[in-house]
DNA sequence: TTTATTAATGTAGATTTCACACTTACATAA
DNA sequence: TTATGTAAGTGTGAAATCTACATTAATAAA
C-alpha cells in the first residue's frame, strides 16, 4: 500500500512571523535574540511551534499576541520551509507568516523583555537558519500585496499625512514615486478621507490629515484591483 | 522558556498535488480513487507523506512521479492546510503543490493502475477532506499566474495551433476572449515561432502551427510582465 | 512685511487598451 | 472547373490610462 499513515515519519512544526512596521525612518521588521540554544543570542524572527490543538493561523496570531501584546492583526500564511537541516537540532518544517502593525501600537514592555528590537529592512542583522531567505520573500509579497490590496491602514496612525503614505508605499517598494500621479492615483480608490484638521509639525503650511475610510477600505480589500504605481 | 523543543508536538506532513492538463475538451485536473481507508473509493487529489530525509519540493516530485511516470516537471508550492479534523484519522498538516502538464505526456498505464482519471475542472467530483478546497486556490494561482508569467509550454503539444494556445487561456480565465487583441498581445511577448507548416484538422484554410520560443520563454519566466488578457 | 519652506494642484502628449468586421485560403461537392 | 462553405488571418480608430513635469498657496519665523 502506497500511502499508509503508519510509515510515515512525523516532524515538528513551526511557525515564524515576519512583522512589518513603519515609522518616520521607514519600514522595519521586529526580530528577537534568541534566548533558547542552538543559536541562543543570535537574531531571529519571532517565531514558535503549532500545538497538537491548533491550526496555523492560530499559532501564528497567539506568537504574536505573546510577543506584542497584540490581537485581532490580520496575519497571512506565506510559505512552508522544509530544508533538512534548517534547524539543527532537530527536522522542522517552518511556515512563515506575515503581519502589519502599527509600530506605536505594541506593548513596548514585552518587546523589551523579550529583547526584541525593530530593524529597518534595509539595515536588519544576520537571522538564524533560514530566516532571511523568509524576509526576502515576504518583501516580495508585502510589494505584490501593495498594487492588488489596499495597504496602510495597519501600518500607519490613525491620522496621517499623504505624504506619510507616500513614503510609506516608497519604502515598500524601494523606489520614489512621483507625488502628483501617486496622490490621484491614491484619491482614484476613494478609500481616503481627507480632514480639515493639519498637521503643522513638518512645515509652515501645514499638511492636511487624513484617515482611511474604513466601509470603503474594506470593501477594496475584498475585490481585488490593479494600482500600477 | 517559550520555546522548548520538548514541548513541541509533532505531525504528519502530507503533500497534496493538483495537477492541471489542457486538452481538446478544456482545462482538467488528474484525480485518483483512494485505495486506502479513511475515505476508500472516494475522489482525492494525489498525495502522500514527506519522508524524514525529504524536503517538501522532492516529495511533490516524487508524488508527481509516482503517479503519472513524470520527470523535470515544474512544480509550485501553494499553501499548508491545517485544520484539526482535516483528516480523521491522525493530525495532518497537508502542504498544496500544483503542476502543469501535457496530457498526452503522461504514462497512461500508471494512472490506470493507480485508478486515477482527468476530470474537468468544471466538471470535478466531491473531494475528500479539503481537497475541494486546495482545487479552487490552485486555479484562482493559475489565474494569477497567467498574468505574469508565460504558460502553455507545459500545458500543450509541441506544436500547436493558436486557437488551441487561445482556448487553453479562456480555459485557465473562464471568459471569452477577443482573437485578434489576444494574438496582439500573446506575440508582443515574442516567446512564440511561427512555423511553415499547418495543421489541417480544424479547418480546409489550415491554421499555422507554433512552437514556444524556449529561450525567450524562459527569460521572460525570470521577470514578471503584466498581461491583460 | 519679507522670507523661507513645504503643501497643493492640473495638463498635454504618449502609450495602451478595447471594440469591432472583412478578406483569404483551401477542401469539398456540384 | 466552378461554386460553396468554413475557419483562419488580419488592422484601425476612439477611449482610457499613464507619465512627465512646474507653479502657486499657506503659513511661521525673522
Amino acid at each position: 500500500m502506497l500511502n499508509s499513515y503508519s510509515s510515515a515519519d512525523k516532524v515538528l512544526l513551526a511557525v515564524d512571523c515576519i512583522i512589518f512596521g513603519f515609522d518616520n525612518e521607514g519600514l522595519k521588521i521586529l526580530l528577537i535574540q534568541r534566548d533558547f540554544e542552538p543559536e541562543k543570542g543570535k537574531w531571529s524572527l519571532i517565531g514558535g511551534f503549532l500545538k497538537r490543538d491548533e491550526v496555523l493561523d492560530s499559532a501564528a496570531t497567539r506568537i504574536l499576541n505573546t510577543y506584542t501584546g497584540l490581537n485581532d492583526i490580520y496575519m497571512e500564511q506565506l510559505y512552508a520551509y522544509s530544508e533538512i537541516d534548517r534547524d539543527p537540532v532537530e527536522r522542522t518544517i517552518s511556515v512563515s507568516y506575515f503581519a502589519l502593525i502599527n509600530i506605536e501600537n505594541h506593548n513596548a514592555e514585552l518587546i523589551q523583555n523579550y529583547h526584541a528590537e525593530w530593524f529597518p529592512i534595509n539595515d536588519a542583522p544576520h537571522l538564524i537558519f533560514d530566516h532571511n531567505e523568509m524576509v526576502q520573500n515576504a518583501i516580495k509579497r508585502l510589494r505584490y500585496k501593495t498594487s492588488v490590496k489596499p495597504i496602510g491602514f495597519e501600518l500607519l496612525p490613525e491620522k496621517f499625512t499623504m505624504r506619510q503614505l507616500l513614503e510609506l508605499y516608497e519604502a515598500i517598494l524601494s523606489k520614489e514615486l512621483d507625488k502628483r500621479n501617486f496622490i490621484s492615483k491614491i484619491n482614484s480608490l476613494g478609500i481616503l478621507n481627507k480632514l480639515d484638521e493639519k498637521d503643522m509639525q513638518s512645515s509652515r503650511k501645514g499638511s492636511y490629515l487624513y484617515t482611511f475610510n474604513k466601509e470603503k477600505y474594506e470593501e477594496k480589500l475584498l475585490n481585488d484591483f490593479v494600482l500600477n504605481l
